[in-house]
This record gives structure tokens, sequence and C-alpha cells, in this order.
RNA sequence: GUGGUUGUGGUGUAGCGGUUUCUGCACACCUGGCUGUGAACCAGAGGGUGAGGGUUCAACUCCCUCCAGCCACCCCA
């Protein structure tokens, strides 16, 4: 009789983590965690389940089809929430009264969308938002833009560009083009411009709302001006500033512009772009996208822009904000095939190696003494060969090995040895602590 | 979702409608050689045809369905 066996495997779409992946990817999200407390951001989490009334009918058809829906053991319709930004304006709606406004707040959690998978996209990630709302101020979107900046280089990118735009301006240029009742097919189409290219942008607009040729092309040429920033914000004034919608945009990119360079971020890492869109109806001001200049090809790690009105779903009350999402897992993926992973499969940097099991007591001191410091330390749990040990070590990755044996316990010395340069030092039990920061630090 | 393509120990590969619970190779893993120092060496062990069905005297090999991966398209609040 052969035993009856579960075949072990994993839903498409959805994946593990090992340590190597997992550890990189704990340490992104504190980084992240950091640049939204340094601003002021509030964490806040909702459920994983939600209502199916809550989600549904957000996007249209299509997006209804990608939400995992089914019913739970009361017979209730539920779903699984496929991003933060709706369980937010649900949140918005039931607590803004006890929260007051302006409301900035951070959410990182798991999302799941039942669509199909792609290079870098799973039925199951990660996002994180931020957004401010309750205010219509361009301090705000100012804002928003540093975060996304200070987050990028917090990741440790050296190339990336925030791009941003204003919906506004898009708009009153298209009024002034005679084209307003076709802003949102000709904005969505423009959208794919850096997937399809110019041609076939051309097309679909021509395709999509009947325009000619030649008016399709005009709002492309506008669209992708290029230039410094000055340069187009004045080349925008010349031509749009008499569109009231477009000028009061003009002027909110202005400022940001201003306010980006007074403190000290580049150009080339803040940059307009007028050819950045976003297919989102609901934004209605600043849009973001931010490229890597290593990798732009796995588009836009990070994107968002000022919505007029977040909840109006859920509440009377209007809630104007403005934020943007991190797609932690494709930044992930990214930042993989740029080897800018570390290989370690140990989030602890020391090893303590049991010379012999009578002394656990000494290792453990040993390793506590040094956790209060704040330094990782792990304790081989078996009494093996050292030979075998330094094995283990080395291929989980910890850094140094701490070594005791009768020798140094009746010299009170520890050997404190460097894994990758196979060097060891020996010091006084009471200079252990000091030689493993230097060490630590050095590496 | 549509189309294409792939599926052989943990990983990567090679072969074949035919004896033998597939066989082979490389790496990895485990044990020992080796109770005071890890990249070598030697010896040994464990582990596999993604799942199910069909054709056939006989299927890892041919066919079908499903599952999963990859690529392209579609979509992406």
């Amino acid at each position: 009789m052969s035993t009856p066996r579960i075949e072990p495997r994993t839903l498409k779409g959805f994946r593990d983590y090992l340590p190597p992946l997992m550890i990189p990817r704990e340490h992104l999200l504190e980084k992240v965690r950091h640049v939204y407390r340094s601003y002021g951001y509030a964490p806040i989490d909702t459920p994983a389940l939600e209502y199916t009334e809550i989600l549904l009918g957000k996007g249209g058809e299509e997006s209804d089809k990608l939400i995992y829906r089914f019913q739970d053991h009361g017979g209730r319709d539920v779903a699984l929430r496929f991003d933060l930004t709706v369980p937010f304006a649900r949140f918005a709606a039931q607590y803004i009264n006890e929260l007051g406004t302006p409301f900035k707040r951070y959410h990182m959690g798991p999302v799941w969308r039942g669509e199909n998978t792609a290079h870098g996209r799973f039925r199951e990630f990660w996002q994180c938002d931020f957004d401010t709302i309750g205010t219509t101020a361009n301090a705000a979107d100012i804002e928003t833009a540093l975060v996304i900046h200070d987050l990028m280089q917090a990741l440790g990118f050296e190339r990336f560009q925030v791009r941003v735009n204003n919906r506004l301006v898009l708009n009153g240029l298209l009024e002034e083009l005679g084209l307003a009742q076709h802003a949102v097919a000709l904005l969505r189409a423009l959208d794919k411009l850096g997937k399809i290219g110019r041609d076939k942008v051309i097309a679909e607009m021509c395709e999509r709302t009947a325009i000619g040729e030649e008016q399709a092309a005009r709002v492309l040429t506008l669209a992708t001006m290029e230039g410094s920033n000055e340069e187009i914000l004045h080349r925008l004034e010349q031509e749009f500033g008499g569109n009231a919608k477009a000028a009061e945009g003009i002027r909110r990119l202005r400022q940001l512009v201003e306010v980006a360079r007074a403190t000290g971020i580049s150009e080339e890492r803040i940059h307009l772009d007028l050819s950045i869109a976003r297919g989102l109806d609901y934004y209605t001001g600043t849009i973001y996208e931010t490229f890597l200049g290593d990798m732009p090809d796995i588009g836009s790690v990070c994107s968002g822009g000022r919505y007029d009105n977040l909840a109006g779903l859920y509440t009377k009350q209007l809630l104007p904000g403005v934020g943007a999402s991190l797609g932690l897992d494709r930044l992930l993926a990214a930042m993989e095939e740029l080897h800018l992973l570390p290989k370690a499969a140990t989030p602890a940097p020391v090893l303590v190696v049991q010379f012999s099991a009578d002394r656990l007591a000494d290792y453990q001191n040993m390793a506590r003494r040094l956790r209060q410091a704040g330094i990782g330390v792990e304790v081989y749990p078996e009494a093996k060969k050292v030979g075998q040990q330094f094995q283990y070590a080395e291929r989980r990755g910890h850094r140094l090995a701490l070594i005791a044996g009768p020798d140094e316990f009746a010299q009170g010395v520890w050997k404190v040895k460097d894994l990758a340069q196979r060097a060891e030092t020996t010091v006084e039990e009471s200079a252990v602590l000091s030689a493993v920061r230097t060490a630590l630090a050095g590496g």
C-alpha cells in the first residue's frame, strides 16, 4: 500500500517567497514605511474581504470580472479587495468625521486580481499606497511628488524619473482644439504611447473618436513636446494660457516645479511630461508616473494623481485628494534583474558556533549580549563538527562566526572569524561586541 | 480571457513505442572518511517521467482533457 499523497503546488499567479527574496522584500517595506512616516502619513489597515457591493462597479464590467468573489458561510456575497484605493474610500466615508481633514494615510498590503499572469504580474501582490484627502491645496500635490522622489532615493535607485502632468492641462488643451467631448477616449489612447508607438496611438484615436488624423497628430505632437520644465511651461502658457482650465493646471505645475527646484531636486528626476495620461477616468488634476532609468520597459513603478472625490459612492461628503501607489512586487522583480538584491538567506549576520554542547549557556549569553546591541545572532543548534558549521554559515550568508571551545574559555577569549575572508582574530570576551561591530561596519 | 509553446529526481540537461520498480550526466542535498576550522578529494545513500484518461500485446515516448510555467495579444480602477 502506498501512502496517498497530496501534490504540493501553488495556484496560478500566486507564489511562494523564499528567504533570499523575502529578506529584501521586508527590507523594502521598512524603507517605504520610513519615508511615509517621515512625511507624517499615518498607517491604516482594512480587511482583505469586503461586501461585494463595496468593491463592484468601480471600473466597469471588465474590472469586475477580475474580482475574486464568493459566498461566505453565512451566505454573504463577499469579495477580495483588488486594490487599496476602494477600501480606503469606504474607510474614509465611515470615519472621516472622526479623523478630521486633511487626513494623510499610508496603507501597505496584499491585493488580489483574477487577471491573467504576465511578466512581473501576479494574482496576489502588494501595494504601498499613500494619500492626502480633504484638501485641494497644491501643497499636497507637490508633497506627493516629493514623497515619490524620496521613496525611489531611499530604495537605492540612482537613475529614475518622476514624470508629472496635469489633467487640467490636457483637458484645456483638448478644449482649445474643440475635442473636449472625446477627452476620455483620447487620453486613454495617449496613455499607451510608450507601449504601442505614435502611429498606433493616432490610429486608435481616429478609430475611437472619428476625429481626423490631422487633429490626432496635433494632439500627439503637443503631448510629446520635449524640453526643460521651464521650456514646456513657457510654451504651454503661450499657446493655452488663455484657457481657464489649462491656466490653472499650468499654474499648479509651475509651482510644483519651483518647489522641487528649491528643495534641490534635479530636473532629471522630477520632469514634466504631457504624454502621461493615466488610464483612469477619476484622476482630475496632477498625475504622476515613475520610471527607472535602467529599466524603462517594466513600466511605471509608482503612479498616482489627484482626484476630485474619493468616496462619492459611499457618502455625500466631498473628499478630494491626491496620492500614489508603489508597486512593490514589480519593483522587487526589477531589482532582482538589476542584481540590486543581496544574496543572504539569513537576516542575522553573526553565527555562534556550538563547539561544546555543555557550553550552550555561554553561547546564548554571548548571543544575547549582541542581540541587545541590535545585532542579529544565531546560535547553531547542534554541536556538529566545526567545519560543517562554517559551511552552513557560508551558505546561509552569515558574515561572522564566533568560536569558543575549551581553550578559549580557559583564557576568557573568543575567536571572531570573518567568513568571507577566512581570517580570524582572538579577542577578550569583554571586547567581542566592539570587535563584531567593527567587523560588520567594515563590510 | 485568446493564441502559441514547454513540462524527465531539488535544479539543469540527454536518450528511447519494447526485458530490468526508466537509464545517464552535471550541480545541489544527506551520511561517512574528518570530535579545533568551511570552496578540494574519496566512498555511500535518498529522491523523478506535472495530474487524469485513451490508443496499443506494450506508453516517459502517440492522442485527448486538466494543471502549471514561459511568450505574444487583450486588459490593467
